[in-house]
Parts: structure tokens; sequence; C-alpha cells
DNA sequence: TATATCATGTAATCGGTTACATGATTAA
DNA sequence: TTAATCATGTAACCGATTACATGATATA
């Protein structure tokens, strides 16, 4: 007869801990800053509006997750700088033992040519076409990043206590080349079913 | 001075077009069936909530491009059989005309694999095990997919006029194969980048 | 006996996106 | 002169998810 009311709300999703990584791993940043990073670095499996990352730091505060500092400045709004506190590591540990959700790939392109008997032959070769631009440029992007690491800032230490599991600076970066590796195999499998479906589509046209 | 408001509401999302598509190709559908053939047929690209199906018919016939028949049933709810109208082939039509939006992979797995140096090897190890036994089911249920594609039922022809681009019942499935060809290529290649990363991380834990 | 499936939906909520807002500096 | 960039946020909305709800039949 009762009914099941106000599950607890979760504090806690992928974009948050993607957050609090890049704040463990580059250090105090302002929310500018980390839209930029997740540009960057997390273009691969994640991404995030810069007013959902604003959002979410004003909770990771109030969860006790991060420390704000206000920095003035002339002429320009004031960078608010965030720093990882010591619950913020001990979340962001925590996680990491949680098995991650499921992968969701979501492609308005790959629906297109999934009914693509509902196309006209040229609207479908035009998006093929534009679909192999795209990723062309992905993926010298990531070859780009790739052999220029960014090199890592000062890392927060917050209790002085250093990452249990990391053994030296090379070793952690090897994980962003790991990353960087699956953007480009990814980018690479991609561009060659374009071009093949687009040689498919384009014979099927002439007949 | 004055506010720009109410830019007026969009009318249709890649969902809605799936769910068009859907019924283009195999005809009148029920939510149930839509849900099912959305779970198998366009599992590489997007996915739904049955909840969000229901609605999206729902809305679709306000907009008039589907249409709905009750078929009567003992023992259980009816069977609401939706059906393309003219307007919704036109639609379909139209869309394909448009660019696609962007693709968007989320995946925590990704995500955590990145921040590996956070984590204990012993974590990372089982999560990565994890999602190679996922995407080896994965991988094999799209290779049994393409050996039994699914086969048409009758198509629904709303004016009596055929689809204009289709030639033959064969060539419209080939854009299935194409997809299924796709799917494979994803796992297949996720799955090598997954081994080489265990391999790596497995090396790393044991000195 | 208990779970899963068939079959359909509603309600509530939430994660994420888009639009609004500001204002200086720099490049085309 | 126009646009882009730096830098920060708020407000509104919406696409998508989760939970609630029902009830028969089939399977373990």
């Amino acid at each position: 007869m009762e009914r099941k009311v106000a599950t607890e709300r979760q504090e806690a999703f992928p974009i948050t801990y993607g957050v609090l990584g890049l704040l463990a791993f580059w250090g105090p940043l302002s929310g500018y800053d980390l839209k930029r990073l997740f540009d960057h670095v997390l273009a691969p499996m994640w991404s995030a509006a810069h007013s959902q990352i604003y959002n979410e730091l004003r909770r990771m505060q109030t969860l006790g997750w991060v420390t704000m500092e206000r920095h003035e400045q002339e002429s320009r709004p004031d960078r608010k700088v965030y720093q990882l506190t010591q619950a913020g590591q001990e979340a962001l540990a925590a996680w990491q033992e949680q098995p991650p959700g499921v992968l969701q790939l979501r492609d308005e392109l790959l629906l297109k040519v999934l009914f693509g008997s509902f196309a006209s032959p040229d609207a479908l070769v035009k998006n093929l076409q534009a679909g192999i631009t795209e990723h062309e440029e992905r993926l010298l992007h990531y070859r780009q990043q790739l052999q220029h690491l960014p090199v890592r800032g000062m890392q927060h230490q917050p209790s002085g206590r250093p990452n249990p599991y990391a053994t030296e600076d090379t070793e952690e970066d090897a994980y962003f080349s790991l990353i960087g590796r699956f953007a480009i195999e990814f980018e690479r499998m991609y561009l060659k079913w374009l071009r093949e479906t687009l040689e498919y589509v384009e014979q099927n046209a002439r007949s």
C-alpha cells in the first residue's frame, strides 16, 4: 500500500569525477580551465557544457570535495580557483572501486545510414562526406595531442600525503597515452567504415 | 533591451526519427514492438527507455506523423498499433536532407582508465576484465545478428506510393548490414584496446 | 513459490543543453 | 568595425531515466 518515496539523491556522476580527476591531476583550476581541459582531455569519453561544470563545482563545494579561492582581477570577473580536498581525493579513490556504467554511443549519422533507403543518394553522400571530413580532423587532432602530451602542472596534495598508487610521473601520464591511442584507433576505424560505406552508396547511386 | 523569448520548441529529435524509420521499415507496430526493435536494431547508435518511446508515439500522433489503432486483447492491455502517415514519411525524407548532429560517446570505463593513477591496480584490472567480458558478448551478439538479418514485415505504404529511393528489398537491407559491420568493427577495436590496456596495467602492477 | 516475460502506460525527477547576461581585450 | 576570446555565471527548459503501477501467463 505504502509508496516508496524520496530515494536518496545521488551525489556524484561521471561528470563529477571528471572534474575531480582533472583537479587531482592538474591542481587548482578555475571553471574556465576545467572546461578547456574537458574539451581536450575528456573529449574521447565525455562532454560537458561550461554551465554544467560551474554547477558541479558548486555542488562539490557543498559536498566538501573542493575548496574555492577567489583571485581578484582587473577588468575581468574574478577567477574562482578550486582545489581538491582530502575528502575529494577519497571520493575519487572510492569511485575507482565501483563498476563503471555502460557505454553509450549516440550518432545521428549512423541512424541516417541505417535508414538510408529513405534518403536520396545525394543527401546520403553529402552527409557521409561531411562525416569523413569531421573525423579526419579529429584523427589529426588526437595524433597531435599524443605527441604533445599535456605537461602536468603542480599537483595538489591536500594532506601532504602523495597518491599511494603513483610511482613515477611518467607512469601516470601513460594512462593519458592509452586513452589517446583509443581515440586514434576509434577514429581510424570510423573513417575506414565511412569510406567503404561512401563507396558502396556511390556505386549504388550510379546504377 | 528586449529579451528574446519562447524559441519555438523543436518537434523532432534523433529518437523521433528512430521510431519513424522503424515504422516505415517494419510497418504498423506497437510501442512494445518498437522498444524491442530499438534494443536490437538501433543499439549501436541510440538507446531509449520504453517510457520515452511511448511518449514519442503520443507526440508524433499530435504531429500527424502516425495514426493509432487499438487492438483489443483478453487478459492483457490493448495493443496500440501505430502506423506511419504520409506526413510522417515526408518528415523522414526531409530529415535525411539535414546534416546530422555530432557523435557523442559516453564511457565511464574510459574515464576510470584515464584517471587510473588514482585507482588501485586491483580495481582497474577488475573493471577492465568486466569490460572485456561485456564487449565480447556484444561482439558475439552483433555477429549473430548479421547472419540472421531481421526479415522485413509488410511495409506500410500510406499513399500507395512506393518509397522513391528503394529499388529492391535486398538493397534496403544492405544498410542494415553496413551498420552491423560498423558495430562489429567497433567492438573488435574496443576489445583489442581493452586487452592491450589490461596487459599494460597487469605488468605495471607486478613491478 | 518466485521470478521473468508480455504489455502498457503515468509521474517524478534529473542530467544536460540552450539561452541570457556582462564587459574588456585582441585579432581579422 | 566586427567578430572572437577571456571569464564567469544564472535561468529555463528539455531529453532521458527511474520509479510506480497493473495483471495475466509461462518458466525455473
